[in-house]
DNA sequence: TAATTTGTGGGGAAAAGTGGGAAAATTGAT
DNA sequence: ATCAATTTTCCCACTTTTCCCCACAAATTA
């Protein structure tokens, strides 16, 4: 489980440092080296930890590639899969397609989202919050349903 | 259960000493750390002690990325987590996004809330009870009427 | 008034962030 | 095949920020 959101850089050549806070949660698998890929639902881009992009893989292992729809799945969402190792720094060095599908260009969010980070544009960022803000009272009563917060309020 | 709303000031670097009789409710939790982010509604933030966040995340662990809903939850609801310790003076360094976000610059609010604390730029505070004042009775009546007290009734 | 707790501010060491450039590798052209 | 030109990778050094500690001011209590 991963905790944090941090602003930080990406210099000319596409080079994007860990934020200290994040890296020190990771530590113990920085050497592993991680999986960036798009994201499915949001011009952003994903970083896997090795064992949890593992934990996804086990998942789609068991799809049936006789079914056409499970292999077209495969095929999509492999798309652009890098594996990814840190410089010296412990800096990304962020592929040229994957730069130009997110938009990034020097202000960076990474954003932490349960076992993964989510790598955003800024101002991508920003706007998709804004948007999302206006109905989340209902989205968070469809995603969590019962859930009790404080006092029955998702503040 | 923490109470009580007190007045404090944040000084030139972002930081914020908890008032003392708020620090006393706290005394167990102190060293264990919390979680400060972004409020989703409101322009300020909400700090958690380290064991109320747990217990949100251990829903929100359980969450399906693949479903855009959940996704989408995840992501606004994470807006600007950071994890925090307290410096050796028992105050909050408020990183540099979440004092823009909330408006902080030296007057601040710190507001109990059930279980976590919401942090506030005291004029955005005296805002935001003005503007909810006019409709504070609808807003009791629909929140607070159907539920059943103990013994007999609420007058 | 003295003593203790609380609140406030600042300076300096250490870490993190940032940028540039050299070495290595790849590509392409002659 | 060799050399030049471009890209990629790696490493180093500088700048900025952060964090930790200490010291003082204010307020509260004895």
């Amino acid at each position: 489980m991963i905790n944090g959101v941090y602003e930080c850089k990406a210099d000319a050549k596409g080079r994007v440092a860990i934020p200290a806070p994040l890296k020190k949660q990771l530590q113990s698998i920085l050497d592993q080296g991680f999986i960036l890929k798009r994201s499915v639902f949001q011009p952003c881009l994903e970083l896997f930890p090795n064992a949890a992009w593992k934990a996804v893989m086990d998942k789609v292992g068991h799809l049936n590639r006789f079914v056409k729809k499970h292999n077209d799945f495969i095929r999509l969402y492999s798309a652009g899969i890098k594996q990814l190792d840190l410089d010296g720094n412990a800096r990304l060095l962020i592929p040229k397609d994957l730069l130009e599908y997110s938009g990034i260009r020097s202000e960076v969010v990474m954003a932490s989202a349960v076992d993964i980070i989510e790598i955003w544009d800024k101002a991508a960022y920003e706007t998709s919050l804004k948007e999302g803000a206006d109905n989340f009272g209902d989205l968070a009563e469809e995603v969590m349903g019962a859930m009790q917060f404080g006092g029955g309020d998702v503040s």
